[in-house]
DNA sequence: GGCTTTGTTTTATA
DNA sequence: GTATAAAACAAAGC
């Protein structure tokens, strides 16, 4: 699902594309998916683009700014005329990534130059915002986002949040307010890197244990960022193209096959009101 | 038609 | 107020 390596995949594809695009006009197909208003942003040039967690934000030269977060199934994919033969070569991974827009499209940036941003979402969680550039850190979702990981998430600062607190530990790192980044995909494949069992409650993990999985989680999403991110669902990059890291799941999705540390059979249950994939033989 | 999927978001509880 | 837990929400595939 896209979490912090398949969000910071859009925003490098992002950044590299719509800088310098200036925004000729919005439409929105599914009003329930945008707040605030379009034409407020309307004749804006991109400066640039930002991840705070899993959420996007694309800065504009103006007192504005789009705020996005695509949740599940949200994709930003991008088209030009100029980049038309490059974008057939990319990879379809399914029939709704082919024709743009389609009808999982629900918001369509025409951009100068003869670029298109399309926003497509088929489960319609995520959303964008249209906010004065001042009051993103008053949103909702940006105002309680915790530290993260590979940013401003020191070991100690880990440390301290793992140790005070008597949650099991996978709900802990996936809890958004506490740690900004994880889901379900990395948090399970970290726990089992670390050897750790996610069902321990997070105070009751050594200072070894804790370092253990600060290493293995930054490890996770390093690989995760450096394959492209996980195309598991509906996952793509702004070209359409997929991901690699699915390729390279540890545990996550892989119930009743064997663990790549040691052989036992990873088991999948209920922690936290989401699936859990582990392995019961070396995830103590 | 019920169950499952996830990342918030809201509501309830201690 | 804080921490935690659970339910709700969205749509679609099986």
């Amino acid at each position: 699902m896209p979490e912090l390596p398949e969000v910071e995949t859009i925003r490098l594809g992002l950044q590299k594309y719509l800088v310098g695009h200036t925004i000729e006009n919005i439409e929105v197909r599914l009003p329930r998916i945008v707040i605030g208003d379009v034409k407020d942003i309307v004749g804006a040039t991109i400066t640039g683009v930002r991840r705070f967690g899993k959420g996007l934000v694309i800065d504009l030269d103006t007192d504005y700014l789009i705020a996005i977060h695509i949740k599940m199934t949200g994709q930003l994919i991008y088209k030009n005329q100029e980049l038309r033969v490059r974008n057939q070569e990319v990879k379809i991974i399914r029939d709704m990534h082919s024709f743009l827009p389609n009808k999982w499209t629900h918001v369509i940036f025409t951009l100068d130059r003869g670029a298109t941003l399309y926003y497509n979402d088929f489960r319609q969680f995520g959303w964008i915002k249209i906010v004065k550039s001042e009051k993103l850190k008053a949103q909702s979702f940006f105002k309680d986002l915790g530290p993260e990981f590979l940013k401003d998430l020191s070991l100690k600062k880990f440390t301290d949040i793992v140790k005070k607190s008597t949650v099991a530990i996978k709900p802990l790192i996936m809890d958004q307010k506490k740690i900004a980044g994880l889901g379900n995909i990395y948090a399970n494949d970290g726990l089992n890197l670390a050897m750790i069992d996610s069902r321990r409650k997070a105070s009751s993990l050594t200072q070894e244990e804790i370092e253990d999985l600060f290493q293995a989680l930054e490890t996770v999403l390093k690989k995760g960022i450096i394959y492209g991110g996980a195309s598991e669902l509906s996952f793509v990059n702004v070209l359409g193209g997929e991901g690699k890291y699915q390729e390279h799941f540890l545990v996550y999705g892989r119930k009743g096959k064997p663990c790549f540390n040691c052989g036992g059979i990873i088991e999948k249950i209920k922690l936290g009101g989401r699936g859990t994939y582990f392995c019961p033989k070396c995830q103590k």
